[in-house]
RNA sequence: UGAGUGUAUUGAACAGCUGCGGGCAAAAUCCGAAAGGAUUUGUGCGAGGAAAGUCCGGGCUUCACAGAGCAAUAAUAACGGCUAACGGCCGCCGGGGGCGACCCCAGGGAUAGUGCAACAGAAAAUUACCGCCAAUUUUAUUGGUAAGGAUGGAAAGGUGAGGUAAGAGCUCACCGGAGGACGGGAGACCGCCCUGCCGUGUAAACCCUAUUUGAAGCAACACCGUGGUAGGACAUAUAACGCUUGCUCGGCGUGUCCUUAGGAGGUGGCAUCGAGCAGUUUUGGUAACAAACUGCCAAGAUAGAUGGCUGUUCACGACAGAACCCGGCUUACAGAUACAGUCACACC
RNA sequence: GCACCCGUGGCGGAACUGGCAGACGCGUAUGGUUCAGGUCCAUAUUUUCGAGAGGAAGUGCAGGUUCAAUUCCUGUCGGGUGCA
């Protein structure tokens, strides 16, 4: 079993989708909001406006990729959603990276320093 | 040299760091009574020619089924072969296109029947409006006539000659079509001869003929199955509480165990053996393909695995992501390579 | 996985036994009515060429059948529905 803990049932994303704080960049949606549990939990969502299947999956990918670089500074505790817009694959993943974390930041849930 | 045709192959490469999903291996640690599970380490593997559309054909699974028939807005449609099978492929015939290499075609039946053919036109399937000819009589009527005019996509085989009152397959020649004989071919069909003069088109209108199709699909299906449901057995101080009639008895709810089907969920199906793939190979065949020999078979998830970063090279990277598995078809696609023909120009 | 439906001017929606494509409504533009606006009335309104008369293209796209296709057939693209 990997670390990551993954979102699966549509109870969880409309929950977040409801009650969540939301974030939006050019690239990226997020919605975060706190769980009752010590965990981190997570969910991609890639509608059909994004593309076809191979540009889903390339969004998926690249946000995936950029969620396992920021995890560790992650607190705990939290529940988020990620949802990807048509541009989302053709950006770098630093790009990503950086929306995130900028997300992140101005919710208040990275550690310190 | 330029233009164009057909067939086949390919679908950027390399290195480092860090991640993801399976397989195998052994050791260590942890959990567990055990079976086993988790973590770490090592090792090797990890999307396509279309994985797509879901348009056909199968395998597989469950249900149905003595045999036959009917139905279906079902599919197919020259002929011969290949194939497990096909609506696919190969060859060939007929028709059409291109100077050519070559390409395209749902290509059965209209004397089994029914329907339709707007407008125009006299008439759209047994037709006479104008015209032509004859007769009567007188300027109209009757009869003959499909050569000419006009309409139309289509006007009753076409062209020419004879013939006639005028005309007409009425007669003849050639062409086209139909029927028949002979020859060639495995066959579609082709060639040639004779008869003879024939009511148009539409079946991708209904229809007729021939052939094929039992139904559904991996969310199939098989197994396990907390709770709850249904059925049965037992238990109780005949205890307590509630309901059933105010009371008593009785009954129900209650507790334990067993059984049937089964929703959520889980496991299998499911991935290394198959109508499998490859070959400067051999044999048969024009070919599709078949046979022999040699070699190789390591994606298998279950919210769904190939990513991120850095560097180098070049033509600067298109269409695009497996979801039970195969054989085709169709559609999308930056380019690159090989082979075999064709045409034009130039030179020898 | 299976079964099925729909694409027509700027919008909705007719024309479906093949026979003049754009009926009808909304919207838009111009003019009239009004002191002004609304309402109401009239005209125009698929695109393109043209001074005009008129011509050409056109029913998602590409083909085919037919004398003739929005209609019939095949393929394809886009959108949508139902069942498991």
């Amino acid at each position: 079993m990997s670390e990551y803990i993954t979102l699966k049932d549509n109870r969880d994303f409309s929950r977040l989708y409801k009650r969540g704080k939301s974030f939006v960049s050019p690239v990226l949606v997020t919605y975060i909001l706190k769980n009752k549990s010590d965990n981190l939990r997570f969910g991609i969502t890639t509608g059909k406006k994004v593309g076809k299947a191979v540009k889903r999956t390339r969004a998926r990918r690249v946000i995936r990729a950029a969620y396992y670089e920021l995890y560790p500074n992650i607190k705990s505790g939290y529940d988020f959603v990620f949802v990807a817009r048509g541009k989302t694959p053709y950006a770098k993943s630093q790009t990503i990276c950086c929306a995130m974390k900028k997300h992140l930041k101005a919710a208040g849930v990275l550690k310190e320093g």
